[in-house]
Formats: structure tokens, C-alpha cells, sequence
RNA sequence: GGACGAUUAGCUCAGUUGGUAGAGCGUCUCGUUUACAUCGAGAAGGCCGCAGGUUCGAGUCCUGCAUCGUCCACCA
């Protein structure tokens, strides 16, 4: 019956994880039959492109300890596992292991390549999921899916082919944010700017009827102008007044091109004329559009010159910025060079310029699924927490662009038509996890019994990337909201308050952490941090004042263990009379803390809960009752009172650190001992009125 | 350029509807009392970012400013 003197996590956690594991309860299917109603989460799935991070960690914190609580409350609970395939990033990972072997995926070919990221997606897949299950997490492993396998493909097949038949899915040739080095289109939500010191040239456009006057424009990019087709100036602008309509002469080409007016001008930047390159920017393209001009593509998906003078053709971009610049100032036409500070567009995997140039894409019509993705959210439906992201997610709807959906990358669902080559968007099938990874398009029973899911944790950078999408489309394929809640938790960041950052070295690896201090130290030390959604500065004191706790929680245990001996005793509350008075209030305080760590959880205040919990198990239970009980113990009753405020404690402390209060709850000298501490009721409490007068 | 959030003890953070500032870690003093030295008892340490305003009273409400952070945005 003795526990030994401290507590080794290590020895405990493998064997208590395992005892979890046969006992079946992970998966809903083998809970008690008491457990009816259903309450489900999906993990929003790591990508395989490596390992987990602190990111995940607190979401897989926060996800465990809501189904862990819901399991002891009753519920019928699924926690459903599985990983992304994640297209551009981890194509892009297994690229660079290969460029290290002096390879590249042309080398080996489209098939070889695919096949090579298949065994990393089967190692580092294997790897995550591990890491999971040390944090302790409850998650149904014979459910797990990946974003790639069979079924989840037909999913992805028969979404497409319901957009495309319903005429929202079309092709067309438009100005895409392109890589160059993924050699791919990326959507805007894609994109990175990034700050750069940069140059603004002016340069002047001569009138073709009229050579002693001209229109200077400004510009970053000097090499585009020779794709340009037009001037553009606002209609308001009395500078230009004389000059719309007129033709200039584009130097170094040579051409004509037209003066127009557009609203979109900027009377009060640079010149307050634009040269116009309809196929090298959006704004510029729209226009074109209007203005009916023409598209002249000069950069390549290789980002090289084509369609221009000989002398530029095939140059990469910044050698042609430089010639073009030199020329035009050998010729005259360059009136000066300011320095100029801008945002850059990059790209959110590899950081390359990004370019704008037209292609034939793929995209989603969104004028509708922007209607149907808000209206749940603007009824009320499903709940931000914190309620605060409600209106950048509807502004962020209101203002949407069709959804570019192809990519021309190699890892990911191949478009479903015949003749086509590109694969889709990673988060085209990321959009219908809450529903694909329950087996829809089949009928099946899980899809019935547990969608729509119940709570979505989820980082607050894929909000619109991910969240939005997965709205509308359980809308338009289930005609019901995929979850109800979507808590948008804190980000991890530095001591700093950085971002933490593999490649800066600037990140801490959980399972250190866990291997450090045990599991349910890490996990305490995080949730403790847990409040709203304020980004957390991350600092190890935390996580070893979490150690700290649960080396009390073991010793308070053993003390209670020491006194109560191998009688077994009552698990309900003691009704004892003359109990003492420091008897009778731990069991008062212990209705408090009941209360109040129910409805913390509940409102998914985790922080709240575990500051709470620390302060009464150790206060109130251990420094204040377990000091009067080795004086003024009344035998018989208190030990039933000791014994009971402790498993009401590790109940209530389990979602938060499952192992210990496991381990120690398997030694407890309880009458009919659950065979896991998982499903073991939830203390209930009598419910205090709301709103008592101050004193 | 817009939106949102942050600014409280050396560090990381709590402070519910306005009523004499709290925790963990760190520091200092004392303590080998029948669970725990990963402990116990106690102490030091804060003009609660700045400036105004409302109020009998403001860390808490209002206005402005500063610094930092995040997201969004077609200023070439």
C-alpha cells in the first residue's frame, strides 16, 4: 500500500498509458453504457512535416482536458486523432532533405518523389502521434485518419465534383500570387510581408504627339514596365486634365499605350500616376479589366523575362530591374530615385518573392459560401471564445476573393476531372475534416452519432485559412454547423515575447520538457498560463512549479494512505455528526472548489481552474486540514473525510494532470474502484444562488 | 493605413460588477515538528506605462499619448 517517497514520472506514465489503452475507454464504443450522449472532438490535425511543438502541446492540453472532464461527466465522448498531409510545406521539407543529398524532385520524378514523401508522411506521422500519447492525451487511436488515405479521398473527390457540378468551381486565366521556387500559385492567404528597404524610380512617359511633354509614374518594380499597356490617373486629378485619352510612348519598347482614369488612383502617392501592368499586379489587373487593355505576361513561372525586347529576354528579374534602370537612364527618361520602404510579398513556406502573373487556375466562387460561412457565426451558433474574434471573422468574409484552389505541386488530392494535372489546395480537404474523418460521404453511423462535433481548439493564424472554410462547408455538405465552440487559444511565444521558430533556434521542443519534468508537470505549467486568449510568454518556472504540485499531491497521498490504511471505505461524502471543525469546513470549501472548477472548465477558463485547484489542494487541504488532522483527528469519521476530499481533489484534478492522480487514485482504498479514474463520476455540488448581497 | 490586444513586485502573470495591491519562480531569515527540504513558518520588494477627466473613492470607467505585439489592407 506504500507509495514510494517521491514521485518518478517516468516509471508511472508508460504504465498508466497503457493501462488507459486496455481499458478500451478512448474509444466511445467501449465506454460504459451509462455514457449516452455524444460530445466530440476532431484534433485539428498536425502537419506530418515534423514534429510537435509547444503549439501543439497547449492545444492537445486543452482538447484532453475537455474530453476528459466530459467523460467523467457522462458524455459519450470521441476525441478523433489524425494528421495533415499539408501539400506546399511538407513538399517542401522532403525537397530540402533531398537537396542535402545533392538531389532534386526532377531527379527522381514525379512517382519516386511521391513515394519518398509517403515514408517521410509514415515517420514523422508515427512520431506525432507518439508524442500525443505522452502527453497523456485520451484520443480513440483506432479512429485515426489522415488527410491523404482512401476514404478521406473520395471525401475530397466528391466535394470537388459538388462544387463543380453547382458551377462554383471554374477555371479561368487570372493574375495568381505565384512562387517561383515551389513553382506554384498560392492563395492570399498564403502570403508573407515582409519589410524591405527598396527604391522608388520615376520615370517619364513621353506624349507620342506632343515629345516636349510627358507624364512621370513611380514605380518599385522599373523591370515590369515593359509589360506596360496603359497610364493610369484619377479622374479627379486636374493635373492630367488635358492628357486622358491621349497615346504615350512606352521607352525601351517603343509602343504606344493610353492615359485612363480609374478611381482607384491615389491623387496624394508618388506622381499620382500609375503605370498600368495588367499582368504582373491585381490591382493593375482590375484595371485592365475595366479599361479592356491588354495583358502582356513579360515574367515567367521561372521568374525569366519573355515577351519583351532581346535584349531582356530570358534575364532573371533583378538582372532586368538593373538594365532596364541603366537604360532608361542612358536614355533620359529616368527623372529621379527615391529610397522606399514597402511590404514584400513572400512566400509562407520557402520566403521567395512572390510574383503576380496570369495563369490558368482553379478557383472556388465565394460570393455565396462567404453568405453561408458568416450566418452561423452572426446567429450566434457557433461561439468564439474569446468572443472577441467575432468581427474580424466577419469582416475578413465580407471583403473575400475567390478561393484559388489549384497548385501546382506534386503532394496532394489530384483534381478530380479528366486531363488534369495540378492537386488542390491542402486546405480544400483540411475544409471538410469535422465530416470526412467520420466517414462521410457514406451514411455511416459515426457521422450520425457524432457530428456535428462539440468544441474546436484551434491557433488564431488559421482562422480564416482553416476555420472558415470548415464553417461553410459543413454547412453546404451536412447542412449543419461542424462545431459549436472554436476556442482560439494563446500563442506560445519566447521569454522575449518572439515567435518561437524552429529554423532560429528559438523554440522548445514539449517532449524535453516532458522528459524533464513528467508529463502532467508540463501539463499543469500550461494550463496554469492558460488565460483568455493572451499569447503566453513562455517560462520553464511554470512547468517546475507543476512538478512541484504534483510531488504534493504524492505525499499528501501517502500521508492519507498512511492514516486510512487497507480498510476500504465509502466514496460518498461523509454525513457523519460531530465531525470536527476543521472536518467540516474542508468539506465545505471542497463544495466550493467543486463549483467553481465545473463552471471554470465549462467556460473554459483552464487558467482559472488550475490556479484554483493549486491553491486549495495545497492551502486549504494539505497546509491548513492534514496539519489539524494530525492533532484533532476524530478517528473513524475524519479519516472518511480525509479520504473523500482527496479523491474529490484527483477527480477534479485529473483532466489536468491524468497520470498522477491515476496512478495514486489505482492505490486508493475505495469501495467499487472504477477500473479507471476516467470514468469515475464528476463531483457534483449543490448549487449556491447566484448573486449574493456583499457584505 | 485599419482592427484588436498588451503595459501591475527582479522574471512570468492573476486581479470578477470601482472600496486600503496578489500568486509562482527568484532573493533574505528561521526551522531535521510522527506525508513532502520538490517542504514548513516568516520577510523584503510595486507613485499598477504617461497625462488628463468622472467619482467621496480608479489597477479597475472615459479621453488623449507612448511603447510592444498580432491580424487585416490594391498606395504603385
Amino acid at each position: 500500500m506504500d507509495l514510494p517517497k517521491t514521485y518518478e514520472p517516468k516509471e508511472v506514465e508508460g504504465k498508466i498509458y497503457k493501462l488507459w489503452e486496455e481499458s478500451g475507454f478512448f474509444n466511445p464504443d467501449k465506454l460504459p453504457k451509462t455514457h449516452k450522449k455524444p460530445f466530440t472532438i476532431v484534433i485539428p490535425p498536425p502537419n506530418v512535416t515534423g514534429e510537435l511543438h509547444m503549439g501543439h502541446a497547449l492545444n492537445s492540453v486543452i482538447q484532453d482536458t475537455i474530453i476528459r472532464f466530459k467523460r467523467m461527466q457522462g458524455f459519450k465522448t470521441l476525441w478523433l486523432p489524425g494528421t495533415d498531409h499539408a501539400g506546399i510545406a511538407t513538399q517542401n521539407v522532403v525537397e530540402k532533405k533531398l537537396r542535402k543529398e545533392g538531389k532534386s524532385r526532377f531527379d527522381l520524378g514525379r512517382e519516386k518523389f511521391i513515394e519518398e514523401i509517403w515514408a517521410w508522411k509514415n515517420k514523422y506521422g508515427d512520431i506525432i502521434l507518439n508524442q500525443l500519447k505522452k502527453l497523456g492525451c485520451s484520443l480513440d487511436w483506432s479512429r485515426t485518419r489522415f488527410t491523404m488515405d482512401q476514404g478521406y479521398s473520395e471525401a475530397v473527390k466528391e466535394a470537388f465534383l459538388h462544387y463543380y457540378k453547382k458551377g462554383w468551381l471554374y477555371k479561368g486565366k487570372r493574375v495568381v500570387s505565384w512562387c517561383p521556387r515551389c513553382q506554384t500559385s498560392l492563395s492570399d492567404l498564403e502570403l508573407e510581408y515582409e519589410e524591405e528597404k527598396g527604391k522608388l524610380w520615376y520615370i517619364k512617359y513621353l506624349l507620342a504627339d506632343d515629345k516636349n511633354k510627358f507624364i512621370t509614374v513611380a514605380t518599385t518594380r522599373p523591370e515590369t514596365m515593359l509589360g506596360d499597356t496603359a497610364v493610369a490617373v484619377n479622374p479627379k486629378d486636374k493635373r492630367f486634365k488635358g492628357l486622358i485619352g491621349k497615346k504615350l510612348i512606352l521607352p525601351l519598347v517603343n509602343k504606344e499605350i493610353p492615359v485612363v482614369t480609374d478611381d482607384l488612383i491615389d491623387v496624394n502617392f508618388g506622381t499620382g500616376a500609375l503605370k498600368v501592368t495588367p499582368a504582373h499586379d491585381f490591382v493593375d489587373y482590375e484595371i485592365g479589366q475595366r479599361h479592356k487593355l491588354e495583358i502582356v505576361q513579360v515574367i515567367d513561372e521561372k521568374g525569366k523575362m519573355i515577351n519583351v525586347p532581346e535584349k531582356y529576354s530570358g534575364l532573371r528579374i533583378l538582372e532586368t530591374r538593373e538594365k532596364v534602370v541603366a537604360d532608361l537612364q542612358e536614355q533620359g527618361y529616368l527623372e529621379k530615385i527615391e529610397e522606399y520602404q514597402h511590404q514584400i510579398p513572400k512566400c509562407y513556406r520557402c520566403h521567395t518573392t512572390v510574383e503576380s502573373i496570369p495563369s490558368l487556375q482553379w478557383f472556388l466562387n465565394m460570393k455565396e459560401l462567404a453568405k453561408i460561412a458568416g450566418k452561423p457565426v452572426k446567429d450566434g451558433k457557433i461561439k468564439f471564445h474569446p468572443a472577441s474574434f467575432k468581427k474580424p471573422y466577419l469582416d475578413w468574409l465580407s471583403n473575400i476573393k475567390d478561393w484559388c484552389v489549384s497548385r501546382q505541386i506534386w503532394w496532394g488530392h489530384k483534381i478530380p476531372l479528366e486531363g488534369e494535372n495540378d492537386v488542390l489546395d491542402t486546405w480544400f480537404s483540411s475544409a471538410l475534416w469535422p465530416f470526412a474523418t467520420l466517414g462521410w460521404p457514406e451514411k455511416t453511423k459515426d457521422l450520425k452519432t457524432f457530428y456535428p462535433t462539440s468544441v474546436l481548439t484551434t491557433a488564431r493564424d488559421i482562422l480564416n485559412l482553416w476555420v472558415t472554410r470548415m464553417i461553410f462547408s459543413g454547412m453546404e455538405f451536412m447542412r449543419k454547423i461542424p462545431f459549436e465552440d472554436v476556442i482560439i487559444h494563446a500563442t506560445v511565444l519566447t521569454r522575449d515575447g518572439k515567435r518561437m521558430s524552429k529554423s532560429l533556434g528559438t523554440g522548445i521542443n514539449p517532449m524535453d520538457l516532458i522528459e524533464k519534468y513528467g508529463a502532467d508537470a508540463t501539463r499543469f505549467g500550461l494550463s496554469f498560463q492558460i488565460m483568455g486568449g493572451q499569447d503566453i510568454k513562455f517560462v520553464e518556472d511554470n512547468i517546475l512549479m507543476g512538478k512541484k504540485f504534483c510531488n504534493k499531491i504524492w505525499n499528501a497521498s501517502r500521508f492519507v494512505l498512511q492514516k486510512t490504511g487497507n480498510t476500504p471505505l465509502l466514496i460518498n461524502k461523509p454525513k457523519d455528526k460531530d465531525l470536527t471543525s476543521a472536518d467540516k469546513k474542508i468539506l465545505k470549501t471542497l463544495e466550493k472548489i467543486v463549483e467553481s472548477t465545473t463552471k471554470d472548465i465549462k467556460a473554459f477558463n483552464f487558467g482559472k481552474a488550475a490556479h484554483k485547484l493549486y491553491d486549495f489542494f495545497w492551502h486549504d487541504f494539505c497546509d491548513v486540514y492534514i496539519e489539524k488532522f494530525k492533532t484533532q483527528s476524530s478517528g473513524a469519521k475524519s479519516q472518511k473525510v480525509i479520504l473523500y476530499t482527496l479523491l474529490t481533489s484527483l477527480k477534479l484534478l485529473h483532466p489536468f494532470i491524468p497520470f498522477i492522480t491515476e496512478e495514486i487514485y489505482q492505490q486508493l482504498p475505495v469501495k467499487n474502484r472504477k477500473k479507471s479514474l476516467m470514468v469515475e463520476k464528476w463531483p457534483s455540488y449543490v448549487k449556491t444562488s447566484e448573486g449574493k448581497p456583499k457584505s
